[in-house]
RNA sequence: GGCCCCUUCGUCUAGCGGUUAGGAUCCAUGGUUUUCAUCCAUGUUACAGGAGUUCGAGUCUCCUAGGGGUCACCA
């Protein structure tokens, strides 16, 4: 079971979206289940309606998840597992205040050394345990020997027991952290392949002890990805509003830091040779023009009537029109500010008032022109305007732009609807 | 600051001891196109720096610099 975990407390961004790729391309891969788990642990945080947000996203991107788990809904699972590990004498009760934890850490600080809790309440005797009245968290006791764990990107990853403290499970107000929590709900949810963001990698060993204290036998492996440094930049919303297809985002996405037998590709294709393997382990840049020539490509792809849906119509003709300025357009939302002006009303340039007027009533009433060659001739005959202040006036007439270059072309596309055109 | 990871054209990458250091994109130029774009061709641009190992180093080792991550009762 592969498994995206996202938590619902800010807009969804490429490199949230990528990792939610990787762990579904992976899951495809090895034909096992792709969940989803909210993770809404921090109440403060959460932002209403957040999840509903990014499961529509994954839904929009074609990425089908056989599940939904909330983390909260599991409390009681985690709650039950801290106490088997207290019962266990896996993990302590710790009356340290947060005063005395941080004089603690100011003073590794001053002298330049690493923190470590000092396990001042590990040992403590029985009787001071069971009758303190004071707060108290719950601390995992730390591991004994080094944690050793495969990393597709980073290859094999060790900690040394000197690495790693015994850390906070159970929070003060008895809820779990979200280190343990996860932990947990890996193993509850019977996880193989955890891709997940770089961040996480000094948690992962925790996670790991938490098991190995808990007797869970299934190794799970893991791929830190690298982070993309200026992913805050790009949410997938403004992508998507800004006119870029998620064929196109998703395509980019997983070329991004990858070695790919194509550029260009569907999500289809990929999941035929994605290697995770083959991500490189150095932080990478997002580049938004890259991200353009990819989704001009994807747009050449659909078909008219499909593309004719991103601007606005359900009409094959409008998207064949829509491929005509495809050549220099990248986004659906520059197609739409070439498109739409076409159907809206034209403002005239003063300058050619004159001509324009003649040309309307000219062209309404011309019989039907095939050819736009045949259709310019008849127009410079009857009208005796100058022929480049005729294509200007046309041009202006039909596309709401002085100075469309493609004129010919755009007729081609546009002869049939002439009469609404110029109405 | 401690610890971990990384460093090849502006960007994304290929390279895995001997290459004119390749590709993509961007940019520039030329051709095609009545014009722009498309398309085609051509071109500029990279091994972070230093030391070592070696007949030979982008490739192996070390040092320096730079970038990323982490050090929470955040996820």
């Amino acid at each position: 079971m592969l498994r995206f975990a996202p938590s619902p407390t800010g807009d969804m961004n490429i490199e949230d979206l990528r990792i939610a790729l990787f762990n579904y391309i992976i899951a495809k891969q090895k034909n096992e289940n792709f969940i989803v788990r909210i993770e809404d642990t921090n109440k403060e945080k959460n932002i209403e309606g957040e999840d509903q947000r990014i499961l529509g996203l994954l839904e929009l991107f074609g990425l089908e998840y056989s599940q939904v788990v909330y983390q909260t809904q599991n409390f009681r699972f985690h709650s039950a597992m801290a106490l088997d590990l207290l019962h266990n004498k896996k993990a302590f009760n710790c009356f340290c205040s947060d005063e005395y934890l941080e004089k603690k850490q100011k003073e590794a600080q001053e002298e330049q050394k690493t923190y470590r809790y000092d396990d001042a309440c590990m040992n403590l005797p029985p009787e001071l345990v069971i009758d303190n009245e004071h707060p108290f968290r719950v601390r995992i006791k730390r591991p004994t020997s080094p944690i050793v764990f495969k990393d597709y990107i980073r290859g094999e990853v060790n900690f040394s027991i000197e690495d790693m403290e015994s850390f906070t499970i159970l929070n003060m107000d008895k809820t779990p952290t979200q280190n343990f929590a996860s932990a947990v709900d890996d193993m509850l949810n019977d996880i193989s392949i955890i891709v997940r963001k770089e961040e996480y990698i000094e948690d992962t060993p925790k996670q790991i002890h938490i098991r190995n204290e808990l007797n869970y036998q299934k190794e799970i492996v893991y791929a830190h990805l690298p982070a993309i440094k200026n992913a805050k930049d790009f949410t997938i919303k403004t992508l998507l509003e800004d006119g870029f297809l998620p064929a196109a985002i998703s395509n980019y996405l997983v070329l991004l830091g990858n070695e790919t037998p194509q550029e260009i590709f569907t999500l289809s294709e990929a999941i035929d040779w994605f290697n995770i393997e083959k991500i490189a382990p150095s932080s990478i840049e997002f580049d938004l023009e890259k991200l353009k020539k990819i989704n001009q490509e994807h747009l050449k792809m659909l078909d008219n009537k499909e593309l004719s849906r991103y601007v606005g119509f359900a009409d094959a003709s409008i998207g064949a029109l829509a491929k005509v300025y495809l050549q220099d357009i990248a986004t659906t939302k520059e197609l739409r500010s070439k498109i739409e002006p076409i159907f809206a009303k034209k403002t005239i340039p003063q300058e050619l008032q004159k001509e324009v007027k003649l040309l309307k009533e000219t062209i309404n009433q011309a019989t039907h022109f095939e050819e736009f060659e045949d259709f310019k001739n008849y127009l410079l005959k009857k009208t005796a305007i100058e022929e480049k202040k005729l294509l200007e006036s046309l041009s202006i007439l039909l596309t709401g732009f002085k100075d469309e270059k493609n004129i010919q072309e755009v007729y081609k596309h546009l002869k049939n609807y002439l009469g609404e055109i110029i109405k």
